[in-house]
DNA sequence: CGACTTTTTGAGTCTAGTCAAAACATGTGG
DNA sequence: CCACATGTTTTGACTAGACTCAAAAAGTCG
């Protein structure tokens, strides 16, 4: 049976994107400074920088001072920890508006962890020192920036009961939930995960090697779960997969 | 050879402990309100409540509507995640003037993990609706509140890590080390840990069973990297402890 | 069409989990 | 103060899920 060629579409990352005017439209409809008035916003947006980086570009590396606060305009960013046995760990997927860099590091001075561009992106940047200054300035900011971390570290705990009690089957079809919610898009009867990612990638984020993660695929596609090819998945049926990381078990 | 007995020495938790001077003291002391005018300390003092609580009580169960946040006065609060599988998963343990609560779950309605008195405990507790006034009062405090957080995702992304590329053996070492910056003690040419805690709790917090905690606490004692008996730990040589979380094994 | 990367498959091994039972602490009441 | 009841820890034997190493198959891209 021919397996289908890949059905991802990203979205091109043209110049034209990081124009002043669609930075303004980024930066106000961000959670953090929606409620602000357009004036406010375009004082916070003389602010950010802006900066292409391609696939697989660093954006930054753990243990690097913590100088900036970056926003992704476009593409999808990874965020990954380093082991000593060489092993990465991938901590989070980002994409939209969503933030990264010294924000989790408030109190600390480096990085603790490094910013992998998973596609062309384009990203806003802004010192540590402006953004301060902005929380300083605005209450409100500061406000939702703190129900942002809250909501981060309540998903941070959440994958660690779910290393510590979970199969590796488990974890599978609960990243591939994660991921579907935060980056799919309906397909026929499926729901394609819209990101160019590896079973390195889904191993990196469960705590598990290539070569399991490529046999649960083929279990989970041999029973109807999934279909996948050579970076993409589309999940087939989102229900059972749902069970299966409640149950433990395929029925 | 006659293992030691246990020589833990917990606080007497005394009713004295929660008097409204005593509260003061602690409140004034805590990161997040130590910086402001006794007033505004005596003002934000009047709006907590304390309460004893004794070992093993729940304090609040996940899933439950987030109505408080809490400070631990005196004693120690562990939070854990159930699963439907049964084993807990130990997150954090408090103490000190740790906060818990409704803190975590900023944006979110319900409180996500169960908090669980590892000792008799004293702890204050706030409504939300009074800490949200504290926080639109005092942006300072609001800032200090989003640094205490960031510094717990960083620990939680931490705890991701290990648990994804660690084995047992280092998860138990480093969750030692861990427990030991946290609330060691020196004791002779060792460091206890001042809780009283078991293999199960152990366990719990490192995804692993009790059996195995236990049997590679025996292989620990044998090198003679801790002692440990029926609740208690201490721990004889940190710097071994450390290069078995770095290296991978004992040398 | 090749060269390269990613994915799959296979065989063997080992870490850590499970189940069961014994040994050991701790606190209680006689 | 000792003996017993209870909960915790240790030990043993067995099993299995997941890792490692190695090589073949399948996509992808110039």
């Amino acid at each position: 049976m021919p397996r289908p060629k890949s059905p991802l579409r990203l979205d091109w990352v043209d110049p034209e994107v990081c124009s002043l005017e669609y930075r303004l439209k980024i930066i106000g409809r961000l959670p953090f400074f929606k409620h602000l008035p357009a004036e406010a916003i375009s004082k916070i947006n003389a602010l950010f920088h802006d900066r292409d980086v391609s696939t697989d570009e660093r954006i930054y590396f753990e243990g690097d001072e913590a100088g900036h606060l970056y926003l992704v305009a476009m593409g999808k960013v990874k965020l990954v920890r380093n082991t000593a046995s060489g092993h990465d760990v991938l901590l989070d997927i980002l994409h939209g508006e969503d933030y990264f860099g010294s924000l989790s590091t408030f109190g600390g001075r480096v990085y603790t962890e490094t910013a992998v561009a998973q596609t062309d992106c384009c990203i806003l940047q802004i010192s540590s020192a402006d953004f301060e200054n902005i929380l300083s300035d605005y209450p409100d900011v500061t406000r939702k920036v703190l129900e942002a971390v809250s909501k981060r570290l309540t998903e941070s705990q959440e994958v660690v009961k779910q290393l510590s009690a979970y199969t590796v089957e488990q974890r599978i079809a609960s990243a591939l939930l994660r991921l579907a919610g935060k980056l799919g898009e309906a397909r026929g009867r499926g729901v394609l995960i819209q990101l160019p990612f590896s079973r390195q990638d889904l191993a990196a984020m469960t705590g598990s090697t290539t070569e399991t993660v490529s046999r649960v695929m083929s279990r989970f596609a041999e029973d109807g779960l999934v279909k996948s090819g050579r970076k993409w998945v589309t999940i087939m049926d989102t229900q059972r997969l749902e069970e299966l990381v409640k149950k433990g078990a395929v029925n």
